[in-house]
DNA sequence: AATGAATGAGTGTTCATTCAT
DNA sequence: GATGAATGAACACTCATTCAT
């Protein structure tokens, strides 16, 4: 994605005052004290704060996807695929703290047309998951029913990083992914059935 | 709790409009039709949009706080603790998704005396948690080290619920219930550990 | 003038928070407090805020007409009609510094045909004083022209006592007396005249 | 002082305003539109109705002790320093009457903060009243005890020209000043002492 | 006489947005 | 590219007032 970096930075401020306020609570005026500009002036980059907030989500969605689509595309047993899988989702959510979050939390907020755009293309990401848990119980690998609520819980599972991890906190990006490979992989397997032991 | 019932009403039709919309998006005219009621009518119960919002959450708070608890103080194999506490958590929050959500999704807009208080009474909860860990930990059944993070995705991840749970789902609450604890088990059984390895 | 023990008690009180706060900025809730009844309760006494604000200054003017009329009545030297005056205004303001302070301040806050009403009642009580001072003129007494103004001048010099007098203050009620009356005798002698020294 | 024009026309129509209606009874729309702006436009020039109450005080308490303290620094004998004083205080008071008549009469709706700001910078220009009558009693031409009362006594007195002063009245300004020095001089000699004698 | 509950008109204030310069 | 000034629609909140009980 090329973006004019004027552009970009304004993004990430915005990401990370939305963050902090919520896309609502936030205002353009804080945005562009921020952004070191005055307040109409970013009214020259975006035509609204509402664009500003579908740019975000859409930068991320689509970069999320890339990345996943390279996984997707390797050729690998799909054991180390959902591994790969968590690691890129959780590796990207930890590095864009602020734009994942919002991505993942104001999608209320959204007009009508952006929010079936930005709908379309995270579904996209999704099934590109699903695509993964399909393969391993074909393979007979994953013992699961519901593959596409269960991406839903995994998927929601990782991106929970967004909203505790701090850098300074005493786990680092391959523990966390270690943690939830481990999570979801147990979950796959089926473990614990019989769990009230009777 | 104790709760008049007109006051109750309005904090129920409160968390489905705050769910919706987003406290900050959300008008309190919008929320006094809902509830039947005239815009100033509201003050006469609450005596600010920010009061109401406390309420939702502390609310919640307490009522999932007396349930850990129960589930807390009774004697039983520690695995059986977890399996009870993940139910206890997502069968509250399915039955209770709009003040869950509202709760776990809102902190950001308490003012900061209720954002003190709330955030005493969250950690008040996840302690209780994360005493359930530490005790698997010292029995050996439980092959973790840091309890407090790892708590906080597992109950990330059970509240997730509240993000994607749909009544005409397929998925029962049962069907959640057992998914989250495989996760979760399969997560603290320490599995999957040389995944890396083929 | 006969009031009901309770009305009286509620002007009273609403005399003092109309001084304190400004009649626009006094709520009725808080007058219903400081009476020791609940808010809808002073609809049995008075119809609405405005007419309590009417009784107060009503009221008011009435007592001190009644006042200045007795004096007025009395045969006397002029002067010592004049020092009469002056003290039976600044007595009165001084032992009802509220219900004086609000009705010479508050005048404005009057609906039209109070306000008309409130007037007449004024200038009625004023129009005593400059009987007074147009009698000083016709026996040579006073040295002045303007009997209508020079009145104004003095009453509300007078008045200002409600503004600035404390009960702790260093000056008793005769003092202040004796300052007012000094003051306007002076004026009304004609001293000063060639004050620039020509 | 240096103000944007814009803001001083505002704070005009604002003190005309106020002084009709009350601070607490005037409201922001109407001052806008006596402005010849839109409702929200006064916030770009002030932060709350507030902060223009504040303002006309601070420019009119300003003003005030300029002139004065231009009076008191000159050498000249103290009755003509008398004279001179009153002069600029009713000159000032007459020729403001609306931001006189506002800073005099509403500094109950002041805020905390701003009523100790306020307060103070009266005091300061009292102070400066107090002095000239300190030096006359010290020279032995004022025959009085408690110099600020009586200060107190004369700056309301002349004050209360803004209360009642009419530009088609027939009294002129120099009659106005006149009065009110001879007021304040004929109660500063000491006379009528006897009054009660006869 | 008094009260709890409700009302609705209005108020100060905010803020995305516009636009001439 | 950027800004100062303005706009207007909307919001949280207040409060005098009403009325059934």
């Amino acid at each position: 994605m090329d973006i004019h970096p004027r552009k970009k930075m304004i993004l990430v401020e915005a990401a990370r005052l939305f963050r902090t306020k919520s896309y609502e609570a936030a205002t353009l005026r804080e945005l562009a004290k921020r952004s070191g500009i005055k307040g109409g002036s970013i009214y020259y980059h975006f035509s609204s704060k509402q664009e500003i907030l579908y740019n975000i989500m859409d930068y991320t969605l689509t970069e999320l996807t890339f990345r996943l689509r390279e996984v997707e595309k390797n050729e690998m047993d799909v054991v180390k695929k959902l591994h790969k899988a968590i690691e890129t989702h959780s590796v990207y959510h930890i590095s864009n703290l602020n734009m994942t979050y919002v991505t993942d939390s104001e999608i209320r907020s959204l007009t009508n047309e952006n929010y079936k755009d930005i709908l379309k293309k995270r579904k996209r990401y999704e099934n590109l998951f699903i695509k993964i848990l399909d393969e391993g119980i074909k393979t007979g690998q994953f013992d699961i029913k519901d593959s596409k609520r269960i991406s839903y819980a995994i998927l929601h599972m990782c991106t929970g990083v967004s909203y505790w991890y701090k850098e300074e906190g005493p786990l680092g990006v391959e523990d966390i992914v270690d943690i939830y490979y481990k999570f979801a992989y147990g979950g796959l397997l089926g473990l614990g059935g019989n769990r009230t032991g009777t």
